[in-house]
DNA sequence: CACCATCTGCTACACCTGTCGCACTTTGGC
DNA sequence: GCCAAAGTGCGACAGGTGTAGCAGATGGTG
C-alpha cells in the first residue's frame, strides 16, 4: 500500500488515536499543520478508505474512521520504496548514507548507535572486528 | 529538488554514467527494467531539465544530459521526505525502524553498527554527554 | 544528391493529487 | 415540530505523473 504526502498526514492523525475517529476529529488535529479545510480532510478520508488503508464505519449516525492499515507496515512499504528507487534495492545503501552523507545530529548518531547495539542482540557481544570486504 | 518514481530511474541511468549522455542510452539502459518506450524517456529527460535536475545541452547535433542534481543530493531529500512524513521528522525514528522493525539481514545489521562506529568519530569514545532538551 | 534512419519538437491523454465548494440530509435544542 | 448546526454525498478543477505517438528537421551513406 502506498501513500502520498497528504495521506500520510491523515494517516498520522488517525493513527495518533486509539479510537476510531471522525473526519472532525482528523480534521482538528491536522488544521494547523496543514490549513486544511474540512472539506480536504474529508475527501483524504474517503480515498484512503477507499483503497482500503482505512474502515470506515458508521458508529450510531455518523461516520467513523479507523484504521486498516498499520502504522508499521506503511512505513515499511514506504522504507522498502525508498531503497527501491533510490538505493538500488540495498538496504546497506541506505544505512551507509545515513551514516556517512547525511547530516545526522551528534545525538541522532549517538541515539543510532545506542539503538542498534540494543537491537544487535541485546547480549551478544559485538566483537568481530574485521573490516572485511568493503 | 523532489523527485518521483519515474525520474528517479532515469537519474539513476544518468548517474550511472561518468559522461554525459543521449537519450538513446538512457533508453537503452532503462528499457530492459521499464519497458519504456524510447519516446518516453526522452518526455522524461525533458521534464528532468526544464526543473534543473539535468542539464541538456548539444553536443554537435545532438541533445546530451548530465546530471545537474547530485546523486547524494537527490538522497538526502528523498530520506528528508521520507523523514517527515512518515516518521514524524525524526531520525532516530527511522533508524529504530530499520533497525528493530524492518527485516534488515544479519550482515546489514552488522554493517550499520560498523559504518556507525566508523562514522562515529573513528575513536573518541561514545561519551554521550547530556541529552539537553528532547 | 536522394533517402532512410534518427533526432527533436509538440501534443495527447487518462489517472493521480491537492484542495475545495455546494446542496441535501440529519440531528439536537427550544 | 422547526431551525440552525453539523454531517454527508458528489462534483470539480488545476497541476503532476506515467506513457506515448506523430510530423518535420537532420545527417550519414550509396
Amino acid at each position: 500500500m502506498k501513500l502520498n504526502d497528504s495521506e500520510w498526514t491523515i494517516m498520522q492523525a488517525v493513527w495518533s488515536s486509539d479510537a476510531p475517529v471522525t473526519a472532525r476529529d482528523v480534521h482538528a488535529d491536522v488544521e494547523e499543520e496543514t490549513a486544511w479545510s474540512y472539506s480536504t480532510v474529508r475527501t483524504l478520508l474517503t480515498r484512503l478508505a477507499e483503497k482500503g488503508a482505512l474502515s470506515e464505519a458508521k458508529s450510531g449516525k455518523h461516520l467513523v474512521y479507523e484504521a486498516a492499515l498499520e502504522r508499521r507496515a506503511a512505513r515499511h512499504s514506504a522504507v522498502r520504496s525508498l531503497v527501491d528507487k533510490a538505493f538500488g534495492g540495498t538496504f546497506g545503501s541506505l544505512v551507509q548514507h545515513l551514516a556517512n552523507e547525511e547530516r545526522l545530529s551528534a545525538r541522532d548518531r549517538e541515539e543510532l548507535a545506542r539503538l542498534i547495539e540494543k537491537a544487535d542482540g541485546g547480549g551478544r557481544p559485538t566483537k568481530r572486528r574485521r573490516r572485511g570486504t568493503t
